[in-house]
DNA sequence: TTGACAACATACTGGGTAGTATGTTCATCA
DNA sequence: TGATGAACATACTACCCAGTATGTTGTCAA
């Protein structure tokens, strides 16, 4: 086999734990996902996950890193479009609510993750791994404050205080990870429909007007 | 000392316990939160906690009730409000919100146990006290589901799906419990402009008309 | 003044789990 | 073809913590 492919299986390997340990932190919290738990949603032992993993923080930050990455990757074909800001948003929002759906046991790990910080629920060496985690994410954050604001400067939306409306904006793009819930016969375009609402709502609190080609 | 005296000094004592238990439910999450932790910060220990309460879930479960307790009891007065549903509306999302704020760590708990209950993190015993407390608030959250269809009815707010609506509607109202954080020299007023900013997202988010007399 | 009981504190036990130490297998390479 | 190391599995330990069992103190009622 050659060095390419054993590189790539390795990988595949650590993916398909990243994967099973979302699920389970998104079903079981933190505290109550064992490494004994994920190790056997996977068919195997902890000895796997101890192999690609220090610890069980680091497993968590492994998690958050990948949802994060999905994140940027997901709203990066929109986020130098040319034209007003308000479209622009428009476009990444969608993205942005989209990948919440897709990617929901990764984006509910990252959620913990910024709440487990809050709270400083984390040893004084990971903290370092985990500031960096958190400074990606706020960085994540930025993205959409600056294109808000650009949008308020050219007349396409409204609000007073940017802080507390990007705070509520992305509470809205983010809620869908504590919602939803695949229904039976549930289509691509169902899936669509539903984050045009979404995006719809957080357009609104933005103060954005009103398009009549959207129900 | 009265019985009355008595009684009262130990549901003094129950409510003490449960404030502590709130803020470290808040600050530490359900299982990283200890009965040794909670009667740490009381300056007690374990036996007055079990004395009051039989099990961890069960205080959890005294926390949550106390909180839904006084959401209820925050939005009675407006309730029955005659005139515009819309209007009732606004009042109701204002006291909640500042009830939000004024009661972070019982609504932390309150969120949490939803949370827990969604994924089942719970024990068949404590299954239908549990279950009894998620109808208390949906219950909570049915009150708003009908006002907004009473001032959609009445054509002051403009969504499609109740469900998705009332969801978004909650998630803005009650973000304040994830990042509110008193700043030093608040005032009451400035508490009710940061409520009154969050209410009006909402209202904006409903597809409710801009007033003129609000910034 | 003396039970009786409420309201705690103290001391102990058992189960679950993070982390470690040590095997085992198999592919690659010299 | 034997050495080497990656990629796991197995076995074990040490700790934390919920729950319990039992003591202690003060109050009240008779």
């Amino acid at each position: 086999m050659t060095p390419g492919v054993r590189e790539h299986m390795q990988e595949d390997s650590r993916a398909d734990i990243l994967s099973a340990a979302a699920t389970c932190f998104m079903e079981r919290g933190y505290s109550e996902t064992s490494i004994d738990g994920v190790a056997h949603a996977l068919g195997a032992t902890k000895g796997r996950i101890y192999h690609h993993f220090r610890s069980k923080a680091d497993l968590f930050a492994g998690v958050f890193r990948a949802g994060m990455d999905m994140n940027y990757a997901a709203i990066a074909p929109y986020r130098a479009l040319p034209g007003r800001a308000a479209v622009r948003w428009r476009r990444m929002a969608f993205a942005h609510v989209v990948q919440m759906i897709d990617t929901k046991p990764f984006q509910r790990t990252v959620w913990m993750g910024v709440e487990m910080h809050l709270r400083g629920a984390t040893t004084p060496e990971q903290r370092s791994v985990f500031a960096e985690l958190i400074r990606y994410r706020t960085d994540y954050g930025n993205i959409f404050r600056e294109v808000i604001v650009k949008a308020r400067e050219e007349g396409d939306f409204d609000f007073t205080d940017v802080s507390i409306t990007n705070q509520l904006m992305f509470m809205t793009l983010n809620s869908p990870i504590f919602w939803y819930a695949p229904r039976v016969g549930e289509t691509r375009a169902d899936i669509e429909i539903l984050a045009d609402r979404v995006v719809t709502c957080a357009w609104r609190g933005l103060g954005g007007k009103e398009e009549r080609n959207r129900q």
